[in-house]
DNA sequence: TTCTAAACGAGACGGTACGTCCCGTCTTGTG
DNA sequence: CACAAGACGGGACGTACCGTCTCGTTTAGAA
């Protein structure tokens, strides 16, 4: 939020003009960092419920009123710190649209049955309901990870495994959404086939899309 | 939970034993849909972040040790609330699996666009994401909605549509997933096809979940 | 100040009205000696300076809510336990004005060498610079301690021993003020006489109001 | 604090010496009295609760370390303010004891009128009771107004109205209590003549003390 | 009818976290 | 070196809410 309304706080975004040097004491560059990884260190202990500021702030070293000159909230210092966790975001590119999707499923079931994974969707999840745009957080998703997972399909386009018509978008919301449900559903029903166990549960996701896509893909 | 551990509290739930006349007041059959009203009156208003005990207390004018003889806390109470209010779950039989599906994916479209319907999402997410039962609200979903979903596709076998070992599981997570997805991004992301019109949304995922469901369908 | 302008707030003094019982729980009665007990052996160990709500409410045994559905800031609450403190004020009566004077003297010396008597009118200076009531505060002190030390005079006027038109005021104001501009000295001035040791001072002060009321004072 | 523990604070007393020119910027001259102003303006609006050594330093535009190089703490910097503005103290001389007490009553009582004179004797007040020194704000009072108001006595003797062994000291903390105990009273008594109109107030308080120090004064 | 158990409204209570404010220290760049 | 600006650690404040408790009142079946 670039031009936002208030000059009086100027957020965690702030400074990020080039030559403009700020006069004061400037911020401790590590300090941002360090208050992450307490918050993600502290919730893995004592769960979101228990996340707390003061806990985090005693964690950090850092005096709270720190906090509340960079994040206005705890719900951004919640984003701030998942949205930090999800940053090492690597490419998909084993060479096959059929093991890329693999991939990216494999990947999502992982992260979402790790608690952490997990919070991010839940913020957003929250975000999603407030309307609040909880401190960009969603621009992450939507700016990484899914360009990430749609490069998939470009790729496919480019090896001619796939039609340029092919609906990528709506095979990243098939591939995200089902990997939500199963980490939904995980905690109260293993039985049933609903949560299969991880692999043959990926392969299944993957054949049913693969069988969805078939009208755009070439013969090869 | 029927065999609940701690006798003290009764919960909304006792009381069921037909014959069993308990001497005292008898408790106000009205109070607890009013109560309920109130939650989800105050949630519109106020948000989530919003509702409190006091809050539907005072608007449904009842005493806050009445809400707590009743819900055990207040996460119970919201789910109670959001329980009650998804109460009224219709069957879905139009006749063909097709047209079954799309009533389904718009149902829930429309489901989740409303604020209150998405909230019954968020209940679910934080549930899962706490480890709590959060008083047997995900029952509600996996006792009601997916049964009723899988009913279609009994419904499509028993017609001769489908052949009977079709992942009916997979493919009701895939339209339930996909439409969280739609649901998450709107706020943010209405261009770029990734949340289309609502009667096109709906049209593709059902071709999409058709053509993935190829292999199980009988030609006729 | 019966008719608050407000009735949200019900304030220390609510409940006066003999017959009108409230609904809800009662306030617990023991509860509002144990703060102010709380508050002034917390000022005893750790000075005004280290006086905090959180210490006095964990020292009580109670919550930082009911300190402040009783008191609506710390001053309040300060100025209550000063005021509870000071309570006991017994009358003097030695049977002759200068002697009763010199009872005056001493007490209110004795009673501003401690700290918490002299954090009364500390307090007292605080509230006349603030313009704010202070809780009543004031109201103690001009409504128990003053007539306390007038009585002195109406009893040596029925005695014989004064005119009924001796400035009482002012000979109040003369002795309260010396005996605060004594304790004021005390901490920096022990030479030069003028803090002299405490007997020494209260006859010489007792000596010269004797004379300045002279013309007032009766031969016999 | 001339032989102050620790070096590194250099304090406001410091480069007294004539000769020996400091290295470096030299020390801005004007904005000692600059802080001081603000700070005194700062009270004025604020009240002292609202005094803050931010606003301070924002009014006068100064930075906060500036402040802390000159003043060990806020305490130090209001006891400086205080004795800044009451550092014009002149002599009173008008030939009589009689008429220089009503001088020195009067002007008291104006003193104490004015919300920043009340100030400090509320200064000294907390200082009496901390303990502290206050930034040896107490010798101000004692060495120059203390002198000042016993030169009165001094001039008296050697005119040779009164004895030499008057008991100055009691009679100046008679006429300061009394007035203190004036301006104590004035926000809430306004009748019963414990507070009469200033005039009155001095002359009564003037010819009692004049009456208790009978013995010492000569015919003449 | 009288007694007794439970439901109920009201609101006090102990506790915990929030977000704000201020103090006194520090670390920059500029004069 | 002084100085303005402002980040920083620390800690108290006053608010809000949770879940528990203790009252007095109401409502019914049991004695």
């Amino acid at each position: 939020m670039p031009p936002s309304g208030r000059a009086l706080i100027r957020g965690v975004d702030a400074e990020t003009e080039p030559g403009t040097r700020r006069r004061g004491r400037p911020r401790d560059p590590e300090l941002e960092q360090r208050v992450l990884t307490a918050a993600v260190q502290e919730y893995a202990e004592r769960g979101w419920a228990g996340l707390t500021m003061d806990g985090v702030a005693r964690r950090a070293g850092v005096g709270k009123s720190t906090l509340y000159l960079r994040w206005p909230d705890k719900d951004a210092l919640l984003a701030a710190a998942v949205k930090d966790m999800g940053a090492a975001s690597q490419a998909i590119d084993t060479g096959g649209l059929r093991s890329d999707l693999e991939v990216l499923a494999r990947s999502l079931h992982t992260f979402y049955a790790d608690p952490t994974g997990w919070a991010m969707t839940r913020i957003m999840i929250d975000a999603a309901g407030s309307g609040e745009q909880l401190g960009g957080f969603a621009e992450v998703v939507n700016g990484i990870y899914r360009p990430a997972a749609l490069a998939v399909f470009e790729r496919a386009v480019a090896r001619g495994e796939a039609r340029p018509d092919i609906p990528a978008q709506l095979v990243v919301n098939v591939v995200y959404g089902t990997e939500i449900v199963y980490a939904m559903m995980r905690p109260w029903d293993e039985k049933e086939g609903v949560v299969p166990d991880p692999e043959e549960a990926v392969r299944r996701l993957v054949d049913f899309c693969m069988a969805g896509m078939g009208p755009w893909l070439t013969g090869q």
